[in-house]
DNA sequence: TAAATATTGTTTACAAGGAAACAATCTCTC
DNA sequence: GAGAGATTGTTTCCTTGTAAACAATATTTA
């Protein structure tokens, strides 16, 4: 409490280190950092990822549904969804059920360049986790299903 | 996968559901969502709750390795403490050693501040993951740990 | 059916956070 | 000890994401 911290592994947490909320963030720039250091350099990041991924998984989905799946803000997926659009990844349509609603589905491009991405996104989310156990990979993946409610 | 999801339950999520960089940051944006649904009122947003925090526990701790421990870029870290400091909250010192470096205290205020501010900061974090069980919770809590490498 | 209310997506204006270039200081090597 | 290189914090500019107001369409209520 007031031996001042020489090395980063010194600094004490003491009731942070009880925080699930704290620990979730602090896991969650780990895996940005180690996302950022090993496939940065490609032309989708993890939000995008997703978001394509799960328009190939359920053609003509909701922009509203997508985004309470991926708890993305509806502002925030207007933007994600016209730059991909704009890259031709994704196409946009009208409903006649409900002309307020957009349902989306990949193009031809999209469906190419999601499933080539998905060789290298999976492999790096095979290595997130990797100095854990399997068994212990494997828990903490059914615990944050619980966690979020899936 | 070719059935329209009409809930989002329904959405088909597939290879996604093993990712765990995946459900980090899923789970984190839950916890956001959480934090601002019940203390998001308060004057001390999570990242800056950490940060005096930290610096309660660890008087005199230089800003880099304030930094490396909550994983804040410098950049950041920089604007964080002046805003912290603005407020009365946070001191700067140079020390003699270095006169690169910047030591952190709190002020009394801050001092009186964050004691406050732990009172609901950690009856929320308590209130984080009710959804589980308390083991399943603790457990998560260990692998989560292990998994940040603490 | 007409008016009130809710939902969906967009726009606009802003806050949070990061990358890169920079200045100051420290350390290492010769 | 002088110069090369590393470290620390700051600044500037940019990207990502959000909140609030809005427009268009659906739904509910009277």
């Amino acid at each position: 409490m007031d031996t001042l911290a020489r090395t980063a592994d010194d600094v004490e947490l003491d009731r942070l280190n009880g925080a699930l909320g704290f620990l979730l963030r602090l896991a969650q720039l780990k895996v940005y950092e180690h996302f950022f250091a090993e496939v940065g350099g490609r032309d989708l990041r993890p939000g995008e990822f997703s978001v394509l991924w799960v328009i190939r998984c359920n053609p003509g989905i909701r922009q509203s549904m997508l985004g309470q799946r991926l708890m993305i803000k509806r502002a925030h997926m207007t933007k994600l969804i016209r730059a991909l659009e704009d890259r031709g990844l994704v196409s946009r349509c009208i409903p006649d059920e409900d002309r307020r609603a957009v349902e989306l589905t990949l193009t031809a491009v999209g469906r190419t360049a999601i499933d080539e991405a998905a060789e290298w996104f999976f492999t790096y989310e095979d290595g997130v986790g990797a100095n854990m156990s399997a068994a212990e990979r494997k828990q903490l993946l059914d615990l944050l299903h619980k966690f979020i409610g899936l």
